[in-house]
DNA sequence: ATTGATGCAAAAGATTTGCAAACTG
DNA sequence: CAGTTTGCAAATCTTTTGCATCAAT
């Protein structure tokens, strides 16, 4: 399952954009539309490398600047040391907590929060073009699943 | 002029907790609370060597994870790469929108905005330990200063 | 005296880049 | 075919670390 649309959603935009559509970039667009996950660099050249054994890192660095900037891709910082990113297309926006227990991250998305922000940007005098909130929590033991995917600092 | 206020509060804070107060610690602390700008490592290193040319590198690193660790620091990714930092102490909370054209970090507080961060945390049954909030703007050209300390990934 | 802090240089981690070869449109 | 993209390895950048030495308590 590649989920078709989105590749071709993706395929269309860069060709029109006067860029080439390869094999790699298929694959690596596939991969990314693939999971739900929030994935890092690393974990996006493994995924890929899983279906094509020799998928260069580079390519790989290379393909998400090229989905960042189209917008298809929302890197998130997870403040102990890891980049991270999740697909956009066909998602509202929405912000994250971040668990501090076990790296967890819990999407959420509240209207009256995005209207503030919307209208403190305007109040000073900015075009708001981005906006970015981590709740950085904590959770109680037994909602605390047995830490996945853990990333701290080396 | 070395606020020296905020430097005997930290070099009493690290006393107490049984770390030593050195020279090259209170240079650094100095040269935090001497500035109100957002800086890098890199930056406090130069603004720290301006007054002693032998600082080491790994010191002001060092001292930033202490400072930081301790509460007397925050630190602020502004998602073009850059990771910077602005002192604590004396500052009530507040968030900053990142002015994409040139740099720009505006500080803002709205205590409507933090209440809710907390009530959403609560309503998922979180702890909310942190939080963070920049929205990413920009202004319009008149307003916008010749830019200052841009910072691109290279 | 002890034990933590410093400085240096080397190490590590993540991302970027130069370049020749391969491939797309 | 012309111009992009790829893969590889080497280069960068930022931050961390090992270790001998120095210095604060």
């Amino acid at each position: 399952m590649d989920s078709p649309d989105e590749i071709e959603v993706v395929a269309r935009r860069l060709r029109d954009g006067g860029q080439r559509w390869t094999p790699q970039r298929r694959l690596i667009t596939a991969v990314v539309f693939g999971t739900h996950e929030h994935f890092s660099a690393d974990e996006l050249l493994a995924m890929c490398r899983r279906r094509d054994r020799k998928v260069s890192r580079a390519t790989v660095y290379r393909m998400l600047a090229v989905l960042e900037a189209e917008g298809f891709l929302a890197s998130l910082d997870t403040g102990d040391g890891g980049l991270r990113y999740e697909h956009v297309l066909g998602h509202d926006h929405h912000d994250h907590m971040i668990c501090r227990t076990c790296a967890r991250i819990v999407e959420f998305a509240d209207p009256d929060l995005e209207q503030r922000k919307a209208e403190l940007a305007r109040r000073h005098g900015f075009r708001l073009v981005g906006h970015e909130l981590k709740l950085f929590v904590e959770c109680l033991d037994e909602t605390c699943p047995g830490r996945q995917g853990r990333r701290r600092k080396p």
